[in-house]
DNA sequence: AACTATTTATAATA
DNA sequence: TTATTATAAATAGTT
């Protein structure tokens, strides 16, 4: 969206990121502004600058929509007050929740992707960087990173294990097949 | 930014609106995100659609930011980081930062794992329940949800990938066998 | 759900 | 920093 199409991945240089902050949140909010008169929606955007700095935009305020939203998170992790619902609300409701649990786990995964991908970078920086990137590191430290990387491996192994196992209950379903 | 150029009042065409709101909000949602990729920043957005129904996007994640907005009222942090660090310095704090964040994620996600769990039990109640519940979604949504799953099976499974990598390297190094 | 014709956002530049 | 401008990206109307 300008003289030259960017990688999406942070922007080194210090002065061009934060005009690039500028910018953008002038953006994202004007955006966010259009989205809300035109469709007549409540919008709430907050962002917090590299530095901490904390900016927001609101239709019609930030409080109170991140309030309700705060609000809908909290009631649905306790199903006990859905007494009232119809069986069907409550079953739409609670494939909503896996829907948006599963929207958040996508969202993750997509960044520890990115992650992974500059921290591969950095370690793989001028070729033969590695052992000088790991020599500065510690024995110790490498250590501690080996069983976490370990760990995290394991996690992901077990969750795709229970995410097929998920996937193919609904897909066994009749009903489902396109 | 399309055939027309259009007035910036809400929608009349209900079925225009939806579309309208449809397409901004996933452009929206995009532009949090390259914002949050590009710059580091922390960013959450929320919004509920004209029927009241919520979406978000989050950086880490929204609930997270809403907090943080939501509990600034009465704080305000700064920290100026010290730029004649030495290189091996610089790398140790980088890569802490990075376990940091890591081991942050693991935590979130063994947290979101933890209720999945609870979810599926939820669903499971009962034994023969799945059916029934199904039977309540409708076709077009169980069809979403089916494209959700192989979606995010894919993502996690290139992650996995990845991850094996990433650690295999690491690993590799000398004096990093325990 | 795709597809353009346009408008809009913005990266590089001055 | 602010303004300009050449391009990339988003999207309104269409199929």
């Amino acid at each position: 969206m300008g003289r030259r199409k960017i990688e999406m991945k942070v922007v080194k240089d210090t002065g061009c990121r934060q005009v690039t902050f500028s910018k953008r949140r002038t953006g994202l909010f004007k955006k966010a502004n259009e989205l809300a008169t035109l469709c007549g929606a409540e919008v709430g955007v907050v962002v917090f600058s590299p530095g901490g700095k904390p900016f927001s935009f609101g239709q019609p305020n930030v409080d109170t929509v991140a309030d309700r939203f705060l609000k809908l998170e909290s009631k649905s992790s306790r199903d006990k007050t859905t007494t009232t619902m119809s069986k069907s609300k409550k079953n739409s409701a609670a494939a909503e929740k896996l829907n948006h649990q599963l929207n958040e786990r996508m969202k993750e995964f997509q960044d520890k992707k990115k992650r992974g991908e500059e921290l591969d970078k950095e370690i793989m920086a001028g070729g033969k960087a590695v052992p000088e990137f790991i020599g500065d590191l510690g024995f110790g430290y490498l250590k501690k990173m080996k069983r976490t990387l370990q760990g995290f491996r394991k996690t992901v192994k077990e969750r795709v294990g229970e995410i097929e196992a998920s996937s193919t209950l609904l897909m066994l379903s009749k009903d489902c097949r396109d």
